[in-house]
DNA sequence: ACACCCTATGTGATTTTATAACGTCAGCAG
DNA sequence: CTGCTGACGTTATAAAATCACATAGGGTGT
């Protein structure tokens, strides 16, 4: 929870490394109004409509850092006046993740914004079961172990999924 | 990785490495009654009541290599006499992941048979989205990239998922 | 401007997946 | 026998996701 709220203003404070990672403190309205410009200029670039609904959706993903069940922004939609039947938060969840601006983190059948905009990627997630704060890595799944098993037997590997549930540092730290 | 496999026994049967890794044919009635006789045996070892309903579902999850819903066990249990709620097919999968005999597939909410009976191990899937067959193979998640990462953070993993979504080798041949 | 199409959105209903809550019964220890 | 525990059965409900259909807005070509 050191996450929700949107702490002061030093706009100009990218902590850089721990950004990357995930877990540690950063300046959280930085990395939502980045969030947002990156995924805009993104949209500009590609042809991509980046709607009321979506962006909406986007900034509440970048908000936490943690994952949102679809019914958890569904009711944040509401609130801010949009429809408020389910279709609505899963297509603009459709779009986030088809386009790799969210994730879809199948452990917990929830959703979290990318932290690393760009390319495409297969992501790695460290997820916390004490504050559910969620961490993305970088992953090599072609790789290790399974890339290995898989070209061992001719499996062609589209999509990964990788995910590990544990704690967090923070909240090591606090037991 | 350390796995002692209990896989060793496979006298003649035509494809050894293709048994542990889970796509090709194989002798599937030897692989049903082998899994079964083994969780039987552990079972036995270990004071765990492998009831009949549990016995049945896992029975069920042998004779596919692909991940069954619950509702589709339910089903069966159902023909078979069983009780037909949710909450029956549930505790016998519950009962069969907690102690290793079968493992959730997160992305299609589905479970499998253990392919690798026997001690605690983080298992890796590679799933064919053309015919839904799923193979295990073994992960080694603590050395690969997310284990760098988790390290280098100070997360404390618990339980990976691990889940290759893909084309088998046998839907590529019949492409 | 107009008609047309395509995409996105809004809404109601339904399906699929999973859990809560509570009663019963069998096996076993005291 | 009594009381406990773990497994099972059933009703009900929650949580997650999709289907089907109607409407609205923004471009395009004419």
């Amino acid at each position: 929870m050191i996450y929700n709220n949107m702490t002061s203003e030093t706009p100009s404070t990218p902590a850089d490394n721990a950004d990357l990672i995930g877990f540690a403190k950063h300046d959280h309205a930085f990395c939502v109004e980045t969030g947002l410009a990156t995924a805009q200029a993104r949209c500009e670039a590609e042809g991509l409509r980046l709607t009321p609904v979506r962006r909406k959706v986007l900034e509440m993903l970048l908000q936490e850092h943690r994952a949102l069940g679809a019914y958890a922004i569904l009711d944040r939609l509401r609130d801010e006046g949009f429809g408020s039947q389910p279709p609505v938060a899963y297509r603009a969840l459709d779009f986030l993740v088809e386009n790799g601006f969210a994730h879809k983190i199948e452990r917990l059948n929830a959703f979290v914004a990318c932290a690393h905009p760009g390319g495409s990627h297969s992501p790695a997630f460290m997820i916390c079961r004490k504050c559910d704060a969620v961490a993305e890595a970088y992953s090599a799944p072609a790789k290790g172990a399974l890339g290995a098993a898989a070209r061992a037997v001719g499996f062609e590997i589209e999509r990964t999924v990788v995910e590990a549930e544990g704690i967090c540092p923070d909240c090591i730290e606090k037991r």
